[in-house]
DNA sequence: AAAGAGCACAACCGCACCCGA
DNA sequence: TTCGGGTGCGGTTGTGCTCTT
């Protein structure tokens, strides 16, 4: 369909802007399931719909795609974004990929309205108690001791940080028996020897299982679910399964129960590997 | 009961990037 | 190589609801 400068100027006038109607909801929704979205400047035009194709995406994303999770975020959940947030900064669509069912503008809401003030809140307690430390008034147990077991200090959070200067917490990483594979983008790669794992996913496959269990592997940049054509089928053949570890080493998070193939490249995603076993 | 302050969430805007012509 | 359209992303704004005074 080709639209004239007059056609465009018209479809600019009549875009509707404001809040969706349930109306407008599933117009967009019953379309976008029979069609797909295509190219979404057509959207509008194919539905009938007085938006512009932009907002019809957003629409989509945010609210009327299938598998969104609504309502409260866990614990688990609010744990994840700010130890995402502590390693990514802003870049919520990334943070977004570890939350499920979780969209970028959802995450990054949460995060305005509530988690960065219990951030500032928790470095604020920080900065008692050191000040206290360094005055030789050591008053830590006025402080609330459940306010301080419920910053992200604790747990995953102190792991991440320790990441940053040994990257591995090796106590923790000793204790546990289990493979490990870290990922070159959250790791300086001259901080390990780097396995050279050319992308291949069998490749991979040997390495790991040629290696004993404490070994620790740095997947390299090329590992890129697409390009290398490593499908979710391919993944579930894999010897091992994927767990949320996170809580547990600091080392690696990742899809508890599947694995995503949207992602566009596994070696952003710190994950731990375990021995598979039929759940 | 009314006003307004605060909050949560949805949606918009502008910019950057990618890709095809 | 350049340009324009499409898309994705992060920041910001708008709106409606709830709580407080």
């Amino acid at each position: 369909m080709v639209f004239t400068p007059l056609d465009k100027q018209k479809q600019k006038q009549k875009h509707r802007k404001g809040l969706w109607s349930p109306d407008e909801d599933m117009k967009l929704k019953s379309y976008i399931l029979k069609h797909g979205h295509g190219c979404w400047s057509s959207v509008p035009v194919n539905t009938g719909l007085q938006r512009n194709g932009k907002s019809c995406r957003l629409r989509w994303i945010n609210y009327l795609r299938p598998g969104l999770k609504r309502g409260m975020f866990s614990i688990t959940e609010e744990e994840k974004i700010l130890t995402l947030h502590q390693i990514l900064g802003n870049k919520w669509s990334q943070i977004a990929q570890h939350l499920p069912g979780r969209t970028d503008n959802e995450i990054k809401n949460y995060w305005h309205s509530y988690l960065k003030k219990r951030m500032a809140k928790t470095v604020e307690i920080e900065d008692r108690v050191k000040d206290e430390c360094t005055n030789g008034q050591n008053q830590i147990s006025e402080l609330s001791p459940s306010s301080l077991k419920s910053t992200p200090h604790n747990s995953s959070y102190d792991s991440f940080e320790n990441m940053e200067g040994s990257l591995i917490d090796t106590d923790q990483s000793q204790n546990c028996n289990l493979p490990k594979v870290l990922f070159a983008e959250w790791l300086s790669l001259d901080q390990f020897h780097v396995q050279d794992m050319g992308g291949n996913f069998d490749h991979f496959n040997n390495i790991f299982e040629s290696q004993s269990s404490n070994d620790s592997f740095l997947m390299n940049e090329s590992f890129d679910t697409k390009s290398n054509s490593v499908s979710y089928d391919e993944m579930l053949q894999l010897p091992f399964k994927f767990e949320d570890q996170i809580s547990e080493s600091g080392l690696v998070d990742y899809f508890p129960g599947e694995f995503n193939i949207n992602c566009d490249h596994i070696y952003t995603e710190g994950f731990q590997l375990s021995n598979f076993s039929e759940e």
